[in-house]
DNA sequence: ACTTGGCACTCGGTAGAATCGAGTGCCAAC
DNA sequence: GTTGGCACTCGATTCTACCGAGTGCCAAGT
């Protein structure tokens, strides 16, 4: 995978070149028409000429920055041009709508975790009108407060497990003889006294013995511990697919950034190698996945107690509106870290 | 919402025009151009002239099975040539490949109900290639086996309550007092003793004194019931929203699509609507619901233990592949009722 | 009373030509 | 280094002509 720009310094750009490149991405943003030369110079308040604006423009094509569809049309940002446009953002605000909707949202939602982020991408999706994706991830650290294994009939036994983060997990054991009340009563307490206060990740010592009490407690620690790496947690919600629709215009893009989203775990593995680049964009081409090459993905992560817990993303075309998106992005998940750390229960 | 023929008998065509009908539908569903009077004639194996087609078609139009798109086209169904059609369908059968692969599939998998729904809804997709959408519902009569207050904090509390279908559900209890593991202890006792047995919407005796155990029983118990209503348990999975994108042309049409797609809740009520009219598809505007006027949908109920537990559903544009996706609806709904009732438990 | 071949007619789709105009690159002058 | 001027390019738009699939109608055939 490549480095970009914004880890290495990468080369810096005269402030007028700076300006008509950012006037460039503006206008390119809103109208998603080739811009020209003279409307950037009417627009930057650079008192400039078209012509010279002609000839910066040139230099910058030759760089890198900018693309002509054809001769004789007007320019348009590279992925380059936009990554530099990026990394020279001065940080955006939100408005104070937005802002009142994101209070609002975050004092009243309630509910499990799960549900909390479900909701939260669909804010996130209303705040924008960007496809949102939100993951939530890695409780593998939470530890066991109770669990309780419940007898649905003489073969078929569920395990309930409560973590110490509030999550639920439920278990079907088959036991391979009939159990009875009590033997699933005694197994019940004996998995408490070996599982309360451990991890999904750590290991524990089950009874070698070979009566059914036994038997059904191995069983239900093997079905639990089985799932701990896929369970790993990693749970991912998106929000306002049918803003792709809007977003790109050829149905078959459509088509193909629709089918990536459906595979939850590329977005997983997606969003993280983002985040582990430290990035908080990535445009076009620069996560490395063809497919997604006219899109971009703006991440922010969240955390709980100060330990990384997923991240919200937003994902639009590369002419994207930025500063609004990442500003929402960062807002959002800096209320879901305090959310989800307990800090705001104002009710 | 009005009455269809699947209902009301409706007339009856005489054969020839059925013939012709049918042929129009298959064309039509293929090529998805106006299919002429000549290919009808050349296709359909009645021994007669484009002129004699020709002269039934305009029968057909007349009485609105066909339309066309313009003076000189060749002929497209209707929504009412649609429903003839389905109506008269001989029951299809699907291919032996996806036969056993539908085998396959439910002697494999495996987990919590909520995830072979969700599976079975890209099955269906895979399947088909439409879009498909699985809906899951109605525990309100499962009863309670077992319940837990489980200690968070001193001021929260997690309620765990397991059904009698395997179903978990849990809830956040604030105590407005700080509990102590003792209360918690007691009140878990006490709530096990009030809800053994007991189903959601049926009325439970709580304790009418003031100390703190009591009070944390009733503050449990308004909790559970509190989401009644909200539970009966609709759950919905959508698989293959891509699919939509290949189904529709206009880019406009796939964007309101998906949107319906996002609002869960009307997708369950329109599920549930068709299944209510007794009728396993709805064309076109048959739904009622005008923003879905080019699309099809088939259903086909799923039951637990002979109570009705929602339904399978498959959404595509008007012309579809009625027989093959009926029958892959009818397939797997049978194979789901079955997995759920746990007929099929053959590992 | 149907069925059929014949035939004029319709009208969307396609291809080509003409035109327009936004925007360029270049250059000579400032 | 900047600027106005200017010829040039090339996609987009419009217009026209035309083709042909498919129709509706009719008169003749069974």
């Amino acid at each position: 995978m490549v480095r970009h720009s914004a880890t290495q310094p990468g080369e810096e750009l005269d402030s007028r070149k700076a300006t008509i490149l950012e006037a460039v991405v503006s206008e390119y943003v809103d109208t998603a028409q080739p811009v020209g030369s003279s409307s950037v110079a009417a627009t930057a308040d650079l008192d400039v000429s078209p012509a010279t604006v002609r000839s910066e423009m040139v230099t910058l094509e030759r760089e890198g920055y900018l693309a002509q569809p054809h001769t004789s049309a007007g320019r348009v940002p590279t992925d380059k041009g936009y990554r530099y446009f990026v990394d020279h953002l001065r940080a955006g605000t939100i408005g104070p709508v937005q802002q009142q909707q994101i209070r609002e949202f975050f004092t009243n939602v309630r509910g499990e975790v799960q549900e909390v982020l479900e909701q939260t991408s669909n804010l996130l999706t209303r705040l924008t009108s960007y496809t949102s994706v939100v993951v939530g991830g890695g409780h593998t650290h939470a530890t066991v407060l109770s669990v309780q294994l419940v007898n649905l009939d003489a073969r078929h036994q569920l395990l309930v497990t409560v973590f110490s983060d509030g999550t639920v997990l439920k278990h079907n054991v088959r036991s391979t003889f009939a159990a009875t009340h009590v033997d699933v009563a005694e197994a019940s307490r004996q998995l408490n006294a070996l599982l309360i206060g451990t991890s999904l990740d750590s290991r524990v010592q089950v009874p070698s013995r070979h009566d059914h009490v036994a038997t059904l407690v191995r069983e239900a620690v093997a079905e639990l511990h089985a799932q701990a790496p896929t369970f790993d947690g990693e749970q991912v919600f998106i929000g306002g697919s049918s803003k792709v629709a809007e977003s790109f215009d050829g149905v078959e893009t459509v088509r193909q950034v629709l089918a990536i989203l459906e595979q939850e775990l590329l977005v997983v593995t997606l969003v993280e190698d983002i985040l582990d680049q430290g990035l908080s964009v990535a445009i076009g081409s620069e996560h490395g996945y063809e497919p997604l090459a006219s899109c971009a993905l703006i991440v922010a992560p969240i955390s709980v107690d100060g330990e990384p817990a997923g991240a919200v993303g937003l994902l639009g075309p590369t002419r994207m509106k930025y500063r609004e998106a990442m500003a929402a992005a960062r807002v959002v998940s800096e209320h879901l870290t305090r959310h989800l750390s307990g800090e705001d229960e104002r009710d």
